[in-house]
RNA sequence: GGGCGAGUGGUGAAAUGGCAGACACGCGGGACUUAGGAUCCCGUGGCGCAAGCCGUGCAGGUUCAAGUCCUGUCUCGCCCA
């Protein structure tokens, strides 16, 4: 401690904490929750002892903060500023008389704990709650009103046994394209060739929401495992800087792509930011088309293409597959196939991202097979080329070079025809490619002709003519893939799944029954993966191990899994029957029958940081729409309003990072100005969507805001006494607190109407500023009162009562400590502050009897006239013209117009 | 290359089309003081002794009036390619 407190803190937080622990205060209560009469809660809105249904409590009000990864580095700030934001929300939401749902917990599972627990052999649940009782120190310490008895925490058994529940609902259900609905199987109809129990069987795994497919993943040889895309870079591994390949290997997957269009269009019902909606809607990426079929010369097989362009059609000149293309092999004639295989290999070692640039010289091969345009049966050349990806469209296009970027490139470097089939509108000469619509040209045959025919109108006849061909059909494609949804890890959900060998020596994957959940991750010695690449948990061979010939499914849960519906959890979150029981569910999330009077579907405010813009709000969109489909949630999306708060950066407006020593621990700046600074100064330093940089400087600015109203309300005397006795015993601390008496001017008197008017101007103010998440402004509002408040002769308590309600929210230990001496000082009891109704603006406060009227000659500020309140146009049209600093400026010059707008100003247009 | 957002004092930032720079940091001066890195008071966009002039990335436009609306342009950030 460098320099002298302000005002006692570091005693006053610590006691009102604990005072809000011992209380409950901000305990949530449930429909059907018997709520003691003693309750603040109970006592505002006179439910003493009752334990009220749905109808019975106030509206809900349920606000969400993006819970932590609890990592062994403890909170930085950012993680404060959204929950600081979320936190000033809901106590004047409660103010308000709303039932406030403002939750915390833990996203705990994840690769630090593992990676850590490889290195040292402790078990991640070991250092999980040691990072967890950390985070929760330091969130505690900061005095946030959520309700504790609601946490949560992923690597729980008790919540992940839920997370396994919801992963069986999606594996035993199936995507109904007729009613564009997730439906559990049992409304699957097969079809007749599905005669043997095997087929139908096949037929219901090959239509799961969850299944398993062979996807291609990184392996990396050198490490024994798998890697995910972020951890590869320029064809390594992140790590050490092995070699990686792509690798086929069966993995879990979830059918998002058959949600996509659901996904896309309910963006259009929340109240997200237009870039949010814009990132999620490019992520994934409808787009409008044809699937066309063609043949293949001498072979039996098709190749099916997506293209957006199929009014260019009559253009392709060649086609292209992706090298995975499953078709490759196949149609590789004996003497291109050396040069494929070893393109092959090579192509398996770049990113997609490398191999969708554009700019980059293109690459491929032949591999001696025709295919034949369906519309003039041309035979035109197959290749394989590593711009187009596998896991896009088809995997497959045709090539029209006229008219697109990468396939005009491709086409110039292996000297493939080039033929036009657009032409602009005006006829002009154009340079190709042409990629722009226009008009189609050298495009009929025997049945069909578009030219002559605008793009769009093309499209659309050419995706009439291949349906009625049978060769094709118009579709819409998505850039969106299905979830790869199974990690080779340990400190995850396992599987509630076992593969069995069924009597045709196939082994199959079956459900766990409800009744075995949880399934309990093993305990194990060694985390890494095994030497032949299986995962760590297939170490536990007794565990892996079923009765008869049965074994456990090896690979875990992504993180995401448990981040999907943790905000559901919440609602109910001791229900050992159910993920959620349907009471609060249709309470919190708004649509029980009583709660549409003021209730928003889902939760009213969800604030977090935009690098979860698109997969974990797509991924728990998607999770939430398959529990809407199933009956278990009510609304068809979880987060009806979203905001993102921006970056805080560190000193040197870097992003904060321990390379760059510029990281600020909220420990250092606790210890030396308290909590209530802390949060004041995370948002007063600029809006919220903002990035913007720290400064430890900044904090002391509004320090000494609240050591100012401290001094308003205090008496000088017994301050400096009580300081005295501080330095000679400060373990008596609190009983020297007590001896504090409240400052002399503070009165009963009524307020004059100045003062009221400085207090209504703030009430406005941070009222109107707390709606718009405005919180900078809605400080500067109440430094601007405090900074009136002490040139007045007298304090009249009629006036700080309300500026501490309006205080509370963001500096709550302070409002608390001086709400209650003010009472206490008065002789009145301490009602609760958490519960007091937020102050009214009166707009009768502000009326004047006179004002300030600017007055411009040609648009320059020349007077400033302070005028009746109610003076009319003329009389104040006059007084301008009258004003001896105005008339200078109109002297010999006439005037062309005088602008008069009563109440704002005069602006005399002069030539 | 495309989309979105942002460019205002030495700094963080304010401003329903109506007095640009509220509030705060920093800085300068003063008071109290043994002391001040506490507190209080005064000042603080630039140029100018002053009257005044000039000022919201840049260039135009609309308007009595533009930081704000429109067109073009530059720079930075994010997302997509």
């Amino acid at each position: 401690m460098t320099s002298r407190r302000q005002y006692p803190f570091h005693l006053i937080e610590p006691r009102w904490q604990t005072r809000w622990e011992q209380e409950q205060t901000f305990k949530a209560w449930n429909p059907g929750e018997a709520i003691p009469s003693a309750h603040p809660f109970a006592l505002r809105h006179g439910l003493g002892g009752t334990a009220p249904a749905a109808d019975a409590l106030p509206p809900k009000f349920y606000i969400l903060d993006m819970f932590p990864y609890p990592s062994g580095a403890g909170l930085h700030v950012g993680h404060p500023e959204g929950y600081t934001a979320t936190d000033i929300l809901s106590r004047y939401r409660r103010a308000q008389g709303f039932n406030v749902l403002h939750p915390m917990g833990w996203d705990a599972f994840g690769l630090p704990a593992e990676q850590y627990a490889i290195r040292t052999g402790q078990h991640p649940r070991v250092t999980t709650n040691q990072n967890i009782a950390n985070f929760k120190r330091q969130i505690q310490s900061l005095g946030f009103s959520y309700d504790w008895s609601r946490e949560v925490d992923t690597t729980d058994v008790a919540y992940f046994r839920w997370t396994q529940w919801i992963f069986l609902q999606i594996y035993n259900s199936w995507f109904n394209p007729a009613t564009q609905r997730a439906e559990p199987l049992s409304t699957l109809t097969y079809p007749p060739e599905c005669r043997t129990e095997a087929a139908r069987r096949r037929f219901q795994d090959s239509h799961r929401l969850a299944y398993v497919a062979d996807a291609p993943v990184w392996w990396c040889e050198a490490l024994g495992t798998v890697l995910a895309n972020e951890e590869v870079v320029d064809g390594k591994s992140e790590v050490g800087g092995h070699p990686v390949a792509r690798k086929p290997l069966r993995q879990w997957m979830l059918r998002i792509t058959a949600f996509a269009g659901r996904l896309l269009r309910d963006l259009d019902t929340i109240d997200w930011s237009d870039s949010l909606k814009t990132m999620q809607r490019e992520w994934i990426g409808e787009s409008e088309g044809a699937e066309v079929e063609f043949g293949i010369e001498g072979s039996s097989e098709t190749l099916r293409v997506f293209t957006t362009r199929p009014d260019t059609l009559f253009g392709a000149t060649y086609m292209v597959l992706a090298p995975e293309h499953r078709l490759v092999t196949a149609l590789t004639t004996p003497e291109f196939q050396p040069a494929v295989t070893v393109y092959q290999a090579r192509v398996a070692r770049r990113s997609e991202i490398e191999r969708m640039e554009v700019t980059k010289e293109k690459t491929g091969v032949f591999t001696g097979a025709y295919a034949i345009n369906p519309v003039n049966g041309n035979r035109i050349p197959i290749w394989i080329a590593d711009y187009v990806l596998a896991g896009y469209g088809t995997g497959a296009i045709m090539a029209v070079p006229a008219h697109d970027e990468r396939d005009f490139t491709f086409a110039r470097q292996f000297e493939l025809p080039v033929v036009q089939v657009v032409a602009p509108r005006d006829g002009r000469e154009v340079r190709l490619p042409f990629c722009e619509p226009g008009v189609a040209i050298h495009s009929s045959n025997s049945s069909l002709s578009l030219d002559g025919l605008e793009t769009g109108t093309a499209r659309r006849a050419i995706g009439t003519w291949l349906q009625s061909q049978g060769t094709g059909r118009p579709t819409i494609n998505y850039k969106l893939r299905d979830w790869l949804f199974s990690r080779q890890r340990y400190w995850g959900e396992p599987f509630p799944i076992v593969w069995r060998m069924g009597p045709d020596g196939e082994s199959r994957h079956e459900a766990l029954p409800d009744s075995q959940l949880p399934l309990v991750p093993p305990p194990l010695e060694d985390y890494k993966p095994t030497a032949d690449g299986q995962p760590p948990l297939a170490r536990a061979k007794n565990w892996v191990q079923e009765p008869k010939d049965a074994v456990r499914e090896t690979n875990t849960m992504p993180q995401w899994a448990g981040s999907c519906w943790y905000y559901l959890r919440y609602l109910d979150p001791q229900n050992t029957s159910a993920a959620v029981g349907p009471d609060a569910e249709k309470y919190w999330m708004g649509t029980s029958a009583s709660a549409a009077r003021s209730a928003t579907p889902g939760v009213d405010l969800y604030v977090g940081g935009t690098e979860h813009a698109v997969l974990h709000l797509l991924y728990a969109r998607f999770w939430h729409k398959m529990l809407f489909d199933l009956g278990h949630v009510s609304t068809p999306e979880p987060f009806f309003r979203l905001v993102n708060q921006g970056l805080i950066q560190g000193e040197d407006g870097q992003k904060m990072s321990k390379s760059r020593g510029n990281v600020v621990n909220p420990d250092d700046i606790l210890l030396e100005y308290g909590a209530d600074a802390f949060r004041l100064y995370e948002m007063f330093m600029g809006p919220l969507q903002d990035p913007k940089p720290w400064s430890t400087k900044g904090v002391e600015g509004v320090y000494r805001f609240l050591g100012r109203l401290w001094r308003l309300l205090i008496d000088e005397t017994s301050e400096t006494e009580f300081e005295q006795n501080c330095a000679a015993a400060p373990e008596d601390g609190a009983r020297f607190l007590e001896a504090l008496r409240l400052h002399t001017l503070i009165t009963r008197d009524e307020p004059t109407a100045a003062q009221l008017k400085t207090l209504h101007l703030c009430i406005r103010k941070v009222t109107d500023d707390l709606e718009g998440l405005r919180f900078n402004t809605a400080i500067s509002a109440m430094m601007v009162f405090v900074n009136e408040a002490m040139t007045w002769p007298n304090r009249p308590a009629a006036v700080l009562f309300p500026f501490l309600q309006l205080l509370a929210p963001f500096a709550p230990h302070l409002a608390e400590e001086l709400w209650d001496r003010l009472h206490r000082h008065l002789g009145q009891p301490v009602p609760s502050l958490t519960y007091a109704p937020w102050p009214q603006f009166d707009p009768q406060r502000l009326i004047e009897d006179s004002m300030e009227i600017p007055i411009q000659v040609n648009g320059k500020l020349r007077d400033v006239l302070t005028v009746p309140a109610a003076i009319s146009a003329q009389d104040l049209e006059a007084l301008a013209l009258a004003s001896e600093k105005v008339r200078p400026y109109l002297d010999g010059k006439t005037i062309k117009k005088a602008v008069i707008i009563p109440k704002k100003l005069v602006n005399f247009v002069a030539v």
